[in-house]
This record gives C-alpha cells, sequence and structure tokens, in this order.
DNA sequence: AATGAATGAGTATTCATTCAT
DNA sequence: TATGAATGAATACTCATTCAT
C-alpha cells in the first residue's frame, strides 16, 4: 500500500506548499519533487500522474477533516449544537493551516473540470454530513418543518464557504474564530421559524 | 471610445459562447475570434489581451445586471422586499442566460489569482448592494441590531452563490424561480432575531 | 494548399538533413526548424506532427521517385529493358542524394510500426511497378509462363534494397550505377528459363 | 562464463516473448525481467546494458541457426543442392518460430544504427556462407564464371530477406516452405548462364 | 547472487501575441 | 482598420541503470 509509505505523504504536503507558494498553474512536479527531496520520477512512483496528486492531496486533507467533524459531533446530542461544533471546527481547520487553505479555496478551484469534479466528489461527503444534521433538526423540531433541506445545506455551505474565501484572500488576517458564534446564529435563525420582530 | 464599436461587444458575445461550449482552457483567442467573425489581430484593437477579453465580459454583463436590480429595489420601501427583489432577480438572471451562466459560476472561476481578484473588483459593486440592504435592515429594525453586515453579507451572497453553481453543474434543470420564496424566508430569518422555537 | 507552399518543401528537406547527419532519434522537432530557419512553431502550420513530416517527406521523395520511373519506362518496349531502366533508375536515385538515401534506407526504418506501414502504404505503388513489368514479361515470354510474380517481384526488389543498403552503409563508396547492369541479368536470368549449363 | 548460468537463456527467451508481443519500443526492461521471473537488477548481472542483450539475443540464435545450417549443408555435393539446403533451411527456421521470426525481421530493425551493426556483424557469418556457396558453384562451373559474388550474395540474402518479411507481416500466414523450390529455381537461374528463351 | 526503490535526463506541442502588408 | 502567418517559451512523464541491503 502506497499510501502509507512516508513518500507519499512527504509529495502530498509538499505539493500543498509548493502550490500555495507559487499558485496552480506555476506548481510544477518537478518544483513539488524537489521540495519533497526527491527526484521527478520519483513522484511517479507514488502517483499516477500530476492530477493524481491534486485529487489525492484533496482526498487526503478534506477526507481527513470530514471524519475529524464526524467525531466530534457525534458529542453533540442537539442539531443547534452539531452544527455550532460543524462551524467552529471548519473555521478553526482552515485557520490552523493557512496554505492547506490558499490550495483548496483558491488554488484548486482553477483546475479544469474533469479534476474539479473529483474534488466534488470528496465534497459530497461533507455535503451529506451537513444534509445529515439538517434533517435531524427538522425532526427535533429545531428547525422548521417545511425547511427545504437541500436549500438549507446550500445555505450553511455556501456561507461557511464565501466567509472563508474571503478571509483567505484578505492580507490583513482577523480571528476567523470568533466568527463561529455570530455565523451560527445567523444560520440557526435560517432554519428557525419567526421572519421579522413584527 | 472602443466599447461603443460594434466589434467590441460582437467579442464578448463570441467570448461567452466560446467559453460556455469549450470550457475556459479550450477558450483560444482563434476561436473567439473566428466566432465573432473578425481575424485574430483584430481582438487586439479592441482588447489589450485575452485577460482583458474575460475582465471586460464580467464587467459588462455584471455591471449592467448590477444596474438593473438597482433599478428594481428602488421602487420597494423595506429592506425584506428589497432582498426578496434581489433574490429573484438573481436566480432570473441566471436561469435566463445559461451561457452567461456556465461563464460567470464555473468557466471564469477556472481563472488565474490575478484575474480573480480583477473579477472580485467588479463583484465588489454587487456586495455593496447587498450591504446596503442589510444596512437598512438593521436600521429600520427589520433585521437584528447585532447583525454583523459582512457576514450576512456573505450569507446571502453565499447561499445564493452556491445554490446557483450548484444549479448550473446539474444536468436536469428545475425551475430555479421556485427557490427565491424559501431562499428568501431563510435569509431574513437569517437576519431576524429569534433563534429557535423553544 | 499547403503542400504548394515554399515552407512545405523547406521543412521537408531540412528533415532530410538533419535526419541524415543526426539519426532518426537524435532529429529533434527543434532541430529540424533550426535548419529550415522557421521557429518551432512554423512546423505545426505545415504539418499536424513530427510523424506526419516524415510520412510526407517519404511520400514527396518516394513518390516522385515513382513518377520518374514510371515515365522512363513507358518510352521502352520490352519487359526486359523496362527492368534495366528501373534498375539503373533505382540505383542512381540513390546515388544522387545520398542523404535521402540515408534516410530511407536507414533511418526511418527505425521508426515504429504505426509510421513503417504508413511508409509501406507509399512503398506498395513501387512494388506494383515491378509487378506490371514482371506479368508483362510473362505474356510476351520473356520471363517463364511459371514464374510465381510475388516472388519474382520479392527477388527483384530484395535484392535491389540489400544492395543499396549494404552500399549506403559502407564507408568507401564505389561506383553504385555500374551495378546495373550486372544485376539486371542475374534479375533477368532468375525470371527465365534454363537453370544450368548442364 | 555467464553465459552457462541458466538465466543467461532465461531472459534471453524472455526477451523474444516480450518484444514480440509488445514490440521493440515497449519491450521495456523492466517487462523483460518479469517476464524471466527475476528483479530489474539482476538483468545487469548478467548483460552490461539493454543493447547488450538483444546483440546477445541475436547472436544466440542466429547463430545457433548459422551453425545447423552449416551441418545441413555440409552432407550436400553440389552448390545447387547446397542452396536449396539454405533457402529450405531458412524458411523453415522462420515459420518454425514466429515469435522469434517477428523479432529478427521487424522489431530489432527498428533499433538505433550502433545496434544494427553490431547486428549486422552477426549476420556476416551467414552472409559468408552463401559467398562459400556462390564461390564454390562458379569453381564447379554451376553457375557462371563472370558472376559477381557480392551481388549474388545480395541477390540470395535480399530475395530470401524480403520474402520473409513480407510473410511476417501478413495476417494470414500461407505456407512459407512451399516457397523454397520456386525460389531456390529463381536464385539458381540468377546464378546460371542463358538470359532469354530466344 | 539477488533485489527493487530511486534516480534524472530529455522533447513534442500549444497558443497568446506581433507586425508587415 | 483589418489581416493571419509567424513566433518561441514552457513542462509532464518514461525508463535504463544504479547501489544499499
Amino acid at each position: 500500500m502506497k499510501k502509507n509509505k512516508p513518500k507519499y505523504r512527504q509529495i502530498i504536503d509538499a505539493a500543498v506548499i509548493v502550490i500555495a507558494e507559487n499558485g496552480y498553474h506555476q506548481a510544477q512536479v518537478s518544483k513539488i519533487a524537489k521540495q519533497a527531496g526527491v527526484a521527478d520520477g520519483t513522484i511517479y512512483l507514488y502517483f499516477r500522474n500530476k492530477e493524481d496528486i491534486l485529487i489525492s492531496l484533496f482526498q487526503e486533507k478534506m477526507g481527513n477533516f470530514i471524519e475529524i467533524i464526524e467525531g466530534k459531533i457525534a458529542g453533540k446530542t442537539t442539531a443547534v449544537e452539531k452544527l455550532l461544533m460543524l462551524v467552529e471546527s471548519h473555521l478553526e481547520w482552515v485557520a490552523e493551516d493557512q496554505h492547506l487553505a490558499i490550495v483548496t479555496q483558491l488554488e484548486l478551484r482553477q483546475s479544469n473540470k474533469e479534476l474539479r469534479q473529483k474534488i466534488n466528489g470528496v465534497l459530497k461527503g461533507y455535503l451529506k454530513l451537513i444534509d445529515k444534521i439538517v434533517i435531524e433538526g427538522i425532526e427535533t423540531k429545531e428547525f422548521r418543518s417545511d425547511l427545504n433541506v437541500r436549500l438549507a445545506r446550500q445555505m450553511i455551505f455556501g456561507t461557511i464557504d464565501e466567509t472563508v474565501t474571503t478571509w483567505v484572500m484578505r492580507d490583513t488576517k482577523f480571528n476567523l474564530l470568533e466568527l463561529a458564534e455570530p455565523m451560527h446564529r445567523m444560520l440557526v435563525n435560517g432554519c428557525g421559524y419567526q421572519t421579522t420582530n413584527n
């Protein structure tokens, strides 16, 4: 199993750094190899081609992230709490590894359609996680019974993603985690009952 | 003023078609020229370079869209009504011209960081429009007084954008406009007061 | 028609020189372009790819040679005379342009199977020419009636080809044309009646 | 002596199979090693480099073939009979081991000039054998006294080689051995006296 | 003797842009 | 204005060979 050999992770981590620092289109295989401390050809002992590095990168990192969140959420009892945990974890994840954030939020989105579709495949796991929380919230009556699940998920993911992307692109970084609580309140309100204060 | 000459729009419209049909990375200048019915070199009498075509495309189309929305919103009295108008207009705009939707939602996002930043510059006008509605809503007490304006805008834009992107990528197209009302309710709720039904 | 433009022939002639002097595997496109006095990219305005250069080269040169021989043969009345003309012309053709001889006899034979098959397609025209002479010789009773046409053609072509290849590979070049007459006598004898002097 | 160790032949036989089935340019050392059931590095304990495998292959197989023919010829008294034996043996050899025929007739000829010259060195032994028969034929007056020995050898070898190559390339295989007799008659005629039936 | 992971040199092709006409 | 032939920089991937074990 190639994935368990140290050079597999070594190359993926090198790719994250090279892409974050040089941009997607300037991340040549030779640069990644150099950063990883291996020969160009060694890359191809662990990955089929360049695209395979990028997909594997996304799978490893995002997949890992989804697992962590699933674990954290399991400990929470209400959908509202679970949603807070998801928002906090997501923002924390982004703030912790800015190289990775740049790669997933900005650079990897420049890839061609084929690669983006494979990336979307990985993302689906995350979106299903959100769906589960929304559905649970409806069942427990924390959320409106007439809530459109897909729309709610698009609100939750869209809000987080837009916020994170804006933050990653900013030059001056503020504390992203502080946004978790107000963002969570907005999203829960969005899924809740009353419309205005009238 | 080059922008008023017929070939200027001719080339931009050709670019929309070529990018929508071939994808961003297969939209060569020569293809756009052919579609526009001009010689390759002629492109450079109207645009500085390829990037300039794409930015101009976005400016023309998005700028036009913003103007239309501004007009429509002016006729509404409350922030809630204005937000509904914005959501409806946005979804309508996307549903009306699918070529353009593909280009702005999917293809143009594959461009490099530099181009994307310029595109974001154009988008700022739209985001400011949203900000104005949110601020007005707070002032009229339609929205919470402690609402984080930037966060609210990111929710509104993020939700619309994520929804539209998902819709554009789908093979089977449902009626996008039907989502305006429930999406609007979610967003207004998100900006409003009460959290849950407890 | 690209084939009539001067650069088309210019590139083919450059390819002959570069391949003859550097060998098939050291004949990079950039070298051919430099020899032709054009930019690398210009090659691709006239040829689909590198293989297309080589096929076109063979078609142009060999096709041209076949036409010339056909013309010369038309003036001869007997199959025996026609065969002499063919042998003489072939040897003359090889001796005249040694660069081309190296390319067709040695270098182009190193190409991959796909290219060789296309080259064989061009060669078929030449082999059919030989067949026609053999058949005519049989009909005029210059040759044996029980002569196997394909075998006779293989003897004629094989003998010429083996002789020419040996000559091209030799460092010291003797007068190739002097071999025409004795080679012709051998071939005519081979197609004729008596076996030995017993 | 490496040549007597079992793995030496094992690797050569593997090379014949791999080249015949994959073609010269797809016959990587690693494939040959796998087919031979040894590690890549082991190849280099028995051969200096890849070229050395191919030369050794040709030497072993062709050398073996020459020895066999020499034995068979020794039992014949006239040059004409010896030539028949040579032609028959050659065609039989090709028809018997089609893998080997593909390798020697088609694939090995794609090698570079340097390797082909070394192969020609091995072939010299066979060509000398032909020369001996021709010279004997002249001395015994079976053949013309003014016969050019080199030319006669080129006819004999060229005819057989061209015939065999054509046969190997054909998809539908006919009985090659049936060509021995008519081919022999043609060649003997070619070396003989009379030109035509006049 | 045997292994096999690691090495790293080498090249065809595309396409945005120019400029002589 | 308009043309379009010509330019030339830039990069992923293969595979023969090595050498530490």
